[in-house]
DNA sequence: CCTTGAACCTGGGCGC
DNA sequence: TGCGCCCAGGTTCAAG
């Protein structure tokens, strides 16, 4: 499910919910997501306050007083979602019973504001998502970060910077883009779009965008141009909700609306003027979507 | 080094 | 209504 709008989305649905808020009980239903969670997770966790709520890629971070961080990475169909205590119940009950949760919902973070009791749970189908607790401090050290690319969006990432990760690549642009080593955040969704508006061939190899010289060729600067925009823009309208993907507050994202390409084979191709129509292309397990026409 | 394919897991959609 | 197949936003690991 998420890349990184819609993590980002998460993030931004959670906050003010979460941050200050003292967390009571963590209800592990499920300890068995893709990795085990750690042993004495709910012990390290219970009673802390929360600090700040941070992203790093396609990663979740709470960040808590005692100098801990959980990690959480929502796989393909994780998301959040915010219980209040029900206004309309008895004060500090909720309106959903537990026997009317989800069967998915794996983790249940109880948390005590000011105003009241809250509920936040984690729900994952496919159980791709994992959490985890480390140090703040020692963050770089943690298996998830280790090597992991620049943000698309931010300073870090320029066709300086691209030129030369893919200086000598016969890698296709497609999967060089998807390696979170590369560059972190992007996901299935996204390099098609961001490959359609650079007008580049998901099979072009990326070594083809540096010169002899090791500087980035014009369409690599055109590449990181349309990357950085289609991830801003993406994030501006709450990121793109096909199957599971729901913001914290159960509302869609609509970015979807907005594909140019993603899962829109067969459809003509809405660059002015082109001819093309979409593909879609199996390319090291996943599908590509693009137009043969305008994309070289 | 490289690339591809399978694996992890559940559910939705479609054709029959 | 049901079955079987294909597909899915991610990541890792084995095999060629």
């Amino acid at each position: 499910m998420p890349e990184l709008p819609e993590v980002e989305t998460v993030r931004r649905g959670l906050a003010p919910v979460m941050e200050g808020a003292r967390i009571t009980q963590l209800e592990l239903r499920r300890p068995d997501l893709r990795f085990p969670l750690p042993d004495d997770f709910a012990a390290r966790v219970e009673g802390q306050r929360i600090a700040g709520l941070g992203r790093r890629a396609k990663y979740l971070l709470i960040d808590l007083d005692d100098g801990a961080t959980i990690l959480s990475h929502l796989g393909m169909s994780g998301s959040f979602r915010i219980e209040q205590a029900g206004q309309s119940d008895t004060p500090g009950q909720f309106h959903h019973e537990r026997s009317k949760d989800g069967k998915h919902d794996h983790v249940v973070f109880h948390l005590q504001r000011p105003e009241g009791a809250v509920r936040i749970l984690y729900n994952d189908p496919r159980r791709f998502g994992f959490m985890d607790l480390f140090e703040r401090a020692r963050m770089e050290e943690h298996p998830s970060f280790r090597g992991l690319g620049p943000e698309p969006v931010g300073n870090a990432l320029d066709a300086a910077y691209l030129a030369a990760r893919f200086k000598g690549k016969a890698q296709p642009l497609k999967s060089a883009l998807l390696d979170q080593k590369m560059i972190a955040g992007l996901g299935n969704i996204y390099v098609c779009e961001a490959l359609w508006r650079a007008g580049l061939s998901p099979e072009r190899s990326a070594g083809t965008l540096v010169s002899e010289k090791g500087t980035a060729k014009k369409p690599l600067v055109l590449l990181v141009e349309a990357i950085r925009a289609v991830i801003a823009e993406a994030i501006e309208a709450g990121g793109s909700s096909l199957r599971d993907h729901i913001r914290t507050d159960g509302s869609l994202g609509y970015f979807q609306h907005s594909f140019a390409v993603y899962d829109q084979e067969g459809e003509a191709c809405r660059k002015p003027g082109c001819e093309g129509h979409i593909l879609r292309r199996v390319q090291a397990g996943r599908s590509s979507f693009y137009c043969s026409a305008c994309q070289r």
